[in-house]
Parts: C-alpha cells; structure tokens; sequence
DNA sequence: ACTGGCCTAAGTCAATCGACTGAATTACTG
DNA sequence: CAGTAATTCAGTCGATTGACTTAGGCCAGT
C-alpha cells in the first residue's frame, strides 16, 4: 500500500519542481529576473545538477511560466469565491474588490517573507516576458468575468478610456503589492502594515481611479 | 578659434558619454537592465574597446545613475514652469498636471521611437538599482515641491494614507508611461495615441485616485 | 528478485563576462 | 615644436554561463 506515509513515488519529481519553483521565486525577487542563472537556481534548490531547471521546465522562461500558473491558479480559486458574492452588483467596489482581494489574500497566505509579488513584478516588466504572461492571465476566465462586471457599472465610459484604467489598474496592484511585500520582508514597513490595509488602500484608490470623471 | 563648428576638444569624452548613454538606454528597454553587458552597450555605441562604460561612469550603476540624472534634470526644468502656474491653488488637478505633465513632455519631446521611459521602469523595478534612484529623485526640489502642493490640498487625508496615494501615483505613472511608450515604438498603439492623451487619461485617473473618500 | 523507466549526479565544452594592463592616439599647453 | 594629460584601442586573465553527454540511483510492476 502506498497510502499516506508522505508521498508515493513518482512525486518525487513534482517535490523537487516544487523546491526549485521556490527558489527561483526567491532568487528572482531578490536580484531580479535576468540577474539569476539556472545553475543558481538549481544551486539554491540543493540540486547538485546544474541541468534541474532545463530538465524539469525545459527553460528558463517555461519555469517562469510555470511560477506564474501556479500562483494564477490558486488566485482563481480565490476570486470565485469573490465573484459569488458580488454577482449582479453595480456597486463598482464589489468588482474592484473581485479585482483587489484574491491576490491580496493569496499573498497573505504566502505569510513573509514572500516573493511572489516582487517577481511578479519582475515578469511585469520585463520586456520579453511581459507578453508571455500577460496574455495568459487575462485568458483567465474569472479575471474576464470579474472585468465584465466593471465594465457593466462603466458603461457610460468610453471604451478606449476603460481598456486605459483597466490596464492603469493591473499596474497599479502588481506593482504595489510587490512594493508592499518589499517592506514586509524587509521590516521597514510603517506600523499596522498588513495585507488588508493594503488591500483597502488599494481598493480605495481604485474605485476613485475607475470613478474618475473624463475631461 | 574655436567657436563654431561643432565643439571644442574636451567635449570629445561627453560626446562619447551621450553616444554611450543612448546605446545603453535602448538597450536596456529592449532586453532589461540586467539582460545588457557592459560589453554589449560599448560594442553598441561603437566603442572598439569593452572597457569604454567603465571609464566613463565608474560602474553599470554609475551608468544607470548617470542616465537617470540627466533625465531628471531635464524634467526639473519643465516641473518648474508647470510649478509656476499652478503656484497659490487648491485645486487638486493642477497639482497632479505638475505631477504628470512635466514627464510627459519630456518623452513627447524625446520623439518616436524612445527609450527612457521603459528603462525607467526597468530600474524603478530592480530589487539593486530601486533605492539608487528612488532617493535622488525625492531630493529634487521642483518634484517635493509639487508634492508639498499636493498635500496642501490633501490635508484632510491621513498622513499614511498619503503617503501609500503618493508611492501608487509614482508607481502608476512610471509604468502607464513604459507602456505607452512600448505601444507607440511597436506601432501597436491604438489609433490617436499621443502622449498628450495619455498626460490627459493618467491625470483624470489620479486625482480619482488622490480624492477617493478612505473607507 | 529483476528489469525498465524516470530522476538526479557528475563532468565537459565553447562562449561570454567583468576587470585589468599597457600601448597608441588625440589635442591642448608652454 | 615638444610635452602632457586625457581618451581610445587592443589583448589577456580567471570565473561563470547555458547546453550537452554520460553515469548512477531509485522505485513500480511483474
């Protein structure tokens, strides 16, 4: 039998896709995306092969994919939830909040340090990787619908204006939960920091951003 | 004499310090900071020997430093006029136009296709070069002075709330700008895209940001 | 118990990196 | 015209990189 007692074989492998998974994480948030080699990554996984990374994602942009998935994933499972309970609002802070909260959430479930918004960030900006990720996060089912609910409170918006304040918006939380995530990891964050001030803070913001009258 | 006719001599090491500068700046938007050798910018900027970055700027840093420096400088000199107008008032959008518009004039003088804006970017998100720049561009007098403005019409908000408002401002216009920017060098920009429209979008959109009730 | 397939370890290769050294070129200065 | 300091060029060094090949270890099914 091969019940419970940890895990049965062929898990292995997915043991250590996970180990190098969150190395590169923390590699990547650290000292950023292109300034870490696999063989480091490979290093700090405890692997003693410096072919781990190419053999287990096939490239260095196959385990970025594969990071990013992973956390998409789990954010899904989270914004479901959300999207229950918003489901027919026209308040725009409800959607904002399907908008806001999974990834908040998700990063508080991380616990600190964590990494996966500064790397995050790091694919964001990345020239050659931004198109890789981008367009497999908004294939996303509960990230469209979340974006159809919004859109429906918008509606006296123009088009153009709301694909801008959409994308203003995905700037805006990446890039502030990887600068929070920073000040977390790094104990410089100012008093009561915690992930749903800033998730507040955050929604706040953005309900003014979206709500913004066009001059 | 030497008056007309191009330059006197010692210009020769600040002619090769721009061509230099160029290079890198394209680079660095095209491929990441950290994705560029020092070898591969002198061999761009037609420097026959490797060490020409190192001569000239000490280090990448100093490099990135010095690349940053100069667009700062110039930005000051637009922020100032900006400030000028917009000195003694309580409106909130005028303090938010010297916030965007001084920037966005820069890159629409810059032309088609630029560079800074992304590398800007690149370097507001390097785990190393973040704090480098971060700093040196809230010691520029013109920028605290606009922020100063800002608060004063803000004064109603509490401090910690005004301060995240002001990191997300930051983080919102470095970014929107990039790619922006990317969009019009790609030509994948929608039809009437202009940096004015973009100055006009991204201001609507933070003086939502900065007025939005705190919950 | 054996065997076959998946996974990890170990070693190698050419290419490239940053840093260093010294010589050649340049254009002002006396 | 020669001297001088600044700038550019050319070549080298050890270290590191990604990609590749081969050998070893481990478990599953039979």
């Amino acid at each position: 039998m091969s019940t419970a007692a940890g895990s049965t074989r062929p898990d292995r492998a997915a043991e250590t896709r996970q180990v190098i998974m969150a190395a590169a994480e923390r590699l990547f948030a650290e000292h950023g995306l292109s300034a870490v080699s696999s063989r480091q990554i490979a290093e700090a996984a405890g692997q003693r092969n410096v072919t781990a990374v190419s053999y287990h994602f096939g490239s260095r942009p196959g385990l970025v994919r594969a990071l990013m998935a992973r956390h998409g994933e789990q954010v899904d499972v989270l914004r479901e939830r959300h999207l229950r309970t918003a489901a027919g609002s026209t308040d725009v802070r409800d959607w904002v909040d399907c908008l806001v909260r999974p990834t908040s959430e998700h990063l508080a479930a991380l616990g600190t340090p964590s990494w996966h918004a500064r790397c995050a960030a790091q694919v964001m900006t990345d020239p050659t990787l931004r198109v890789l990720v981008i367009d497999e996060a908004l294939t996303r089912p509960p990230l469209t619908r979340t974006l159809e609910g919004l859109h429906r409170c918008l509606a006296h918006l123009p088009s153009q204006v709301l694909a801008e304040r959409g994308d203003m918006a995905r700037q805006l939380i990446v890039h502030t939960c990887a600068e929070r995530e920073r000040a977390l990891a790094e104990g410089t964050a100012p008093p009561h920091t915690s992930w749903e001030r800033t998730a507040g803070s955050l929604t706040d913001a953005l309900v003014g951003l979206f709500t913004a009258p066009v001059s």
